[in-house]
DNA sequence: GCCGTTTTCGGCCCGACTGTTTTCAGTCG
């Protein structure tokens, strides 16, 4: 994990309760921009999700909770505020798919008081234990609810002891082998529900692969699922594999190093876990129907339903075995995933892109994305060195990205504020600039230095170096290290007083997001993303593992809205470079194509933009 | 709960594996 250990993440190791002061209110002077409901979209579509998983707990109807949970993506993934569109009166929220009559009507309710009685009743419906012990490997609602009822469990303590007692044995439908599943599970449950970061999955997925590359007899072998789409994160990892000998080859991923357990075998998939919970699924399936195989498991789950009420539109059947017409079972399809797709009449959609967003439409269109590639980029636009927490010298850090075929980079180590890191004084900046003069000449032709800082907005608003230091610099990134809990309005404004500043190039890791650790903070992204279009700001796609800020859907808008985006490393060693394409497989995600990407510009056309 | 060039009612993607079953429910993806 040498790559993750080395590419740091500047201000996690800052102390934030030191520094969250809070600060006198400036006057709204950016109203403009900001939407000023109480409620959002992410917090309405969380609503909806904890009402699907809550009413799966009690049974319901499983096409009810589907509908809430489509509803919950409809709002999470529009790019406009449904407060705005409610608020509208030639608008009609019904407009938007998923939504319905009732989704409408709680969405009001939620924008207006900000609470939903019915989650409230639901949430007292459902006690705390069942939906902790659906968590367990093996546990789901139906089984976590029984023993809940039947047995009054009310911790986690009560089910292992009810197990190791044998009283969950003896419930109908429960047995021996269940019970010791339980205790399994209960001491992997907190593991076991958590995800990895992609790159994580990466490392583990070469891993496994280069393992079963030594078993005779493996025709084909291609990692599919969430992995395979490039998602931020992911829960397991997915294999599939065409084999001569299958039984060979289970049993050749039962003997890999890493494995704890096996969580079940048969005669086409078997799962392990590796490490102490985390999951890889196998599958294997004939040659002929490998193409079929690698679309299903590839996923989304969206997307299949999708593909899926397409064909079924067009008389056919699509399931892991291929493409059937309904009538007479006559298989169509199923070799590649270019035949799959072009028996339902779409051209191959790239897997970054199976979420059921714009696919489908754009594949209709004939309009999908030329996604970008990793090849596309030619500049490297935000990095630290020894001045401030960074490993390398501007010569390191330079020479290790002509390595990496880049024709121009920016140095931009912290500023005064972030002390921690030894940020720079206006004096220490200077005089880095001034060594960036002298060392210019010696990359003449060959890559372009530009003088740079990543410049703190301050807690109070404004920026840590004054204008007319920041007005010497050839790109100025502006970003939030401290404060990061402020309340959204006090949030919103700060980040727009940067976006404003004509000194500022780009706003840097714009939500401060850290997967798995930390939230975004609760600014606006709209109202910047707004004034960002308005000021010619470019927005930044941080592409370390544990950042992929910008996330996708916020990629997306900024596209839709013709705000470019700059995807950079914010390298902390040369090492720190590779973490590219990461932030490349995040901006697929987003459907961005080189276009939409300032640093895949060739340094001529690039210089026109400072 | 959503949706509609067959439908305002009756559909809603599809299958593997496990454990406890003797024909299937629950879980998972």
């Amino acid at each position: 994990m040498r790559l993750l250990a080395d590419s740091r993440i500047d201000g996690s190791s800052v102390n934030l309760k030191r520094l969250g002061k809070q600060t006198s209110h400036d006057t709204d002077w950016h109203t403009t921009y900001r939407n000023n409901q109480a409620v959002d979209n992410a917090a309405i579509a969380s609503v909806f999700e904890e009402m699907a998983e809550l009413l799966e707990f009690k049974g319901e109807n499983p096409f009810r909770i589907r509908a809430y949970q489509n509803g919950a993506k409809a709002i999470r993934e529009l790019d406009e505020s449904v407060a705005d569109i409610l608020a509208d009166a030639s608008r009609k929220l019904s407009d938007v798919p998923g939504i319905g009559k009732t989704l409408v009507e709680k969405t009001q309710v939620l924008v207006d008081t900000g609470n939903l009685p019915q989650l409230e009743k639901l949430r007292g419906e459902v006690p705390e234990i069942v939906i902790v012990m659906a968590r367990i490997p093996g546990l789901g609602a139906k089984k976590a609810a029984k023993i809940h009822a039947e047995l009054g469990i009310e911790s986690l303590d009560d089910l292992k002891r009810a197990c190791q007692e044998g009283t969950v044995g003896k419930l109908k439908g429960f047995g021996k082998k269940t019970e010791d599943s339980i205790l399994e599970g209960i001491a992997i449950a907190k593991q076991a529900g958590e995800r990895i970061y992609w790159a994580t999955g990466d490392e583990l997925a070469h891993h496994i692969s280069d393992h079963m590359s030594r078993c005779s007899g493996i025709e084909k072998m291609q990692w599919a699922g969430s992995y395979r789409r490039g998602r931020d994160t992911i829960g397991d990892l997915d294999l599939l594999i065409v084999a001569d000998d299958r039984i060979a080859a289970m049993d050749h991923l039962e003997a890999y190093p890493d494995r704890s357990q096996t969580i079940g075998r048969g005669d086409t998939k078997i799962s392990i876990r590796v490490g102490k919970a985390f999951q890889v699924d196998m599958r294997c399936v004939e040659a002929d129907q490998f193409g079929a195989a690698l679309q299903y498991f590839t996923g989304s789950q969206a997307h299949n339903i999708h593909t899926r009420k397409i064909a079924k539109e067009k008389g056919m059947k699509i399931n892991e075995y291929g493409v059937f017409r309904t009538d007479d079972e006559t298989k169509v399809a199923g070799e590649t995933e270019e035949d799959v797709y072009a028996a339902i009449g779409l051209p191959w959609i790239a897997p970054e892109l199976r979420e059921d967003r714009i696919e489908f439409k754009a594949a209709e269109q004939g309009s999908l994305p030329d996604l970008i590639e990793l090849s596309d980029i030619c500049g490297d636009l935000h990095m630290h060195t020894t001045a401030t927490d960074g490993k390398g010298t501007i010569r390191d850090m330079a020479d290790a990205a002509i390595e990496r075929g880049m024709k121009y980079i920016a140095i931009t180590d912290h500023s005064q504020r972030v002390s921690m890191a030894m940020g720079l004084t206006p004096e220490r900046l200077l005089a880095q600039w001034n060594s960036i003069d002298e060392i210019r000449p010696e990359y003449e032709g060959r890559l372009v230095i530009l003088k740079g800082i990543e410049c703190d907005i301050l807690e109070a608003g404004g920026m840590d170096l004054p204008d007319d230091v920041l007005a010497q610099a050839d790109w100025v990134l502006a970003s939030v290290h401290y404060g990061q809990k402020q309340p959204r309005d006090q949030i919103t404004d700060r980040i727009l007083g940067a976006v404003e500043n004509p000194h500022v190039t780009c706003i840097a890791h714009p939500t401060g997001r850290l997967l798995n650790r930390r939230p975004p903070y609760e600014v606006d992204m709209d109202a910047v993303m707004k004034a960002a279009k308005e000021h010619g700001t470019l927005m930044e796609l941080n592409a370390n593992p544990a950042r992929l800020d910008l996330n996708e859907l916020h990629l997306a808008a900024a596209k839709r809205m013709g705000i470019p985006i700059v995807i950079s490393t914010d390298a902390h060693s040369t090492d720190g470079m590779d973490v590219m394409q990461y932030g490349i497989k995040q901006a697929r995600r987003g459907g961005l194509t080189a276009s939409d990407v300032v640093n895949t510009k060739s340094w001529e056309e690039f210089q026109s933009i400072l």
